[in-house]
DNA sequence: TCGAGATAGTTCGGTAACATACTGTTATTG
DNA sequence: CAATAACAGTATGTTACCGAACTATCTCGA
């Protein structure tokens, strides 16, 4: 085949990518209920100890909008895997915390997905995994920088 | 920030650097009343000369299923960029034709594409984006394998 | 202190992607 | 040649993502 010019060739290849990675992810996944994005939102809860975190903070950990996380969260809770709760503070605000079958599932997915990782990187050494990453993660924060972050909003640059 | 263990690091990753950057594309390609997907199906068929492709093989070209890109064409034909006309050898099938508009929509996006394309790779050199595209390139093999590509199907060579 | 602006969440509307199931056609094969 | 399998497209329903507009609350400054 030979690509003759491929001007954007690194993009298109990160979409198709993410999107056939998302699509194994979430076959595996379906029979636990859960898919890619949701297990995402799981993974960063748990690192939130107690007291969880509201849905803005959670929207700007996983550097997506705030209306996407209301629909995550919405999912998560009609499965009984986190649960909102009211903040003490702030009235606005709403915490979300795992519940004990949230941090049961999680840990069970922890497994199957070490091994759907291992086939995806089949035949990737360590260093092209780690130039991988951080490649990825420059154009990442170029990206960032491009306001690509949707409105869950900003440090809105004061001056 | 360093990450103490990052189990997925690259598979999020991708998900992230894809999420983004379909954001500041379609962003800057809303005026021109086009998003991203819609413009890979005209790039595509920018391929197909006279006859263009029937969805079927646009398809497979594009690895998404027939339904989504039914989707897709369903939109870029409400905004007259491409045309349905009725295979004449098979009676099942519709071919897709890009229009005179169309023709003239996508040589004014690779203007644009280019200038977006240089801010997502700043700071990435040519080696390094080469590196990127074989990396990706045998993950979306490896995805392939494990039967990622969706319902418009493969060659499925059975035994 | 009170009113303007910022912030947290939701509602609404739209695109993109998937699976499953269905309607016609075409192709195969018994 | 008729039954059946394979195929092209569409319909339907779900998830995930976006922006814009709205409500309730909070915060700050005149």
């Amino acid at each position: 085949m030979a690509n003759k010019k491929a001007p954007f060739r690194a993009g298109f290849l990160i979409h198709d990518a993410s999107r056939l990675r998302r699509t194994v992810v979430d076959q595996r996944l379906r029979s636990h209920g859960i898919t890619r994005s949701q297990w995402w939102v799981l993974t960063n809860l748990s690192r939130g100890g107690q007291e969880g975190f509201s849905q803005i903070e959670l929207a700007r950990l996983l550097d997506v909008g705030k209306v996407t996380l209301g629909g995550l969260v919405d999912r998560l809770e009609e499965n009984e895997l986190v649960e909102r709760v009211p903040d003490a503070q702030d009235r606005r605000a709403k915490r979300v915390l795992m519940s004990r079958k949230g941090k049961a599932l999680l840990a069970k997915l922890e497994v199957i997905a070490v091994g759907i990782n291992q086939e995806i990187m089949k035949g990737i050494s360590a260093e092209e995994e780690s130039q991988l990453i951080s490649i990825l993660s420059k154009m990442k924060h170029n990206l960032k920088e491009m306001d690509a972050v949707p409105s869950s909003n900003s440090p809105r640059s004061k001056s």
